[in-house]
DNA sequence: ATGCCAACGGAACGTTGA
């Protein structure tokens, strides 16, 4: 089984390069990021006639996450349990799903922004609702990951130049100590492979020829309970991905399961 | 070659992202 999941920064905007890499990667199951679109405009039709079922939690304008399977879609679960809210509201970040007998979350942390900043202390708090919602799931026989944009580069390898990121938000103490603790409930990092470079990064800003000069964050992840994780056979970033015109800013990370 | 920010809503440009 192949499992990837890939912040595509709108999913309309992407709709035909989204169509065109199921096609050529072949993916059982997609956890989708920043759709940025409501769920009634979901293009479930153009999904499902590359073969595809979709379950989507969207807002509208911003965040916005989804699943998409050719291998069965079930007990879909919209949101974290006690899930905070931001300046009021609670934002499609996070949905599950049962894809083939695996359990997958498609998460997408907040951004934080600054770190005295509101978004800041929203960010730690939704991974404290992360970990208390999957504590079940992890523990479990079934193999279960959380894969999606957490906005958190692991070790300092995790970015192109720490000392220009000096001060900023995804490689603070908190955040590391945050996702930290969602590890330390029985969840591991499956590390991918580099398709060129050293290290994996799965996201480069569009500015300043970041892309080529390989200024990358690996902030794109899956954390896996034992069955899941012992079960992978390979995985990799899709920097392909991030090439040419209208390409999303994150690349995608391909997993594959011998299951 | 991978190439200098993109998408959104709404209809100009401010907001967001990491």
């Amino acid at each position: 089984m192949r499992v990837a999941t890939w912040n595509i920064n709108s999913l309309k905007a992407r709709l035909e390069r989204l169509l065109l890499w199921l096609e050529s990667t072949e993916p059982d199951v997609v956890c989708l990021q920043e759709l940025k679109c409501a769920e009634a405009d979901v293009p479930a039709e153009a999904l499902a006639a590359a073969g595809y079922e979709i379950a989507a939690a969207g807002d509208g304008r911003w965040n916005g996450v989804a699943i998409l399977s050719r291998v069965g879609l079930a007990d879909v679960q919209r949101g974290l349990d006690s899930q905070p809210a931001y300046d009021g509201q609670v934002e499609s970040r996070a949905i599950a799903a049962t894809c083939g007998g695996v359990r997958v979350w498609s998460v997408y942390v907040p951004n934080g922004r600054e770190v005295d900043h509101p978004h800041f202390a929203y960010k730690l708090a939704f991974f404290d609702a992360l970990a208390e919602t999957v504590k079940a799931g992890a523990a479990g026989k079934v193999p279960f990951a959380v894969l999606g944009d957490f906005n958190v580069c692991p070790s300092d390898d995790d970015i192109w130049s720490v000392e220009e990121w000096a001060g900023t938000t995804h490689i603070t103490k908190p955040e590391r100590d945050a996702l930290t603790a969602v590890e330390s409930i029985g969840l591991a990092d499956v590390f991918p492979r580099a398709l060129k470079h050293e290290w994996p990064f799965s996201y480069w800003d569009y500015r300043n020829l970041d892309f080529p000069k390989n200024r990358g964050l690996r902030i794109d992840l899956a954390l896996a309970n034992p069955a899941f994780k012992t079960a992978v056979a390979d995985a990799y970033v899709d920097r392909n991905e991030r090439k040419g015109k209208g390409a999303s800013d994150h690349a995608p990370l391909v997993i594959d399961l011998d299951l």
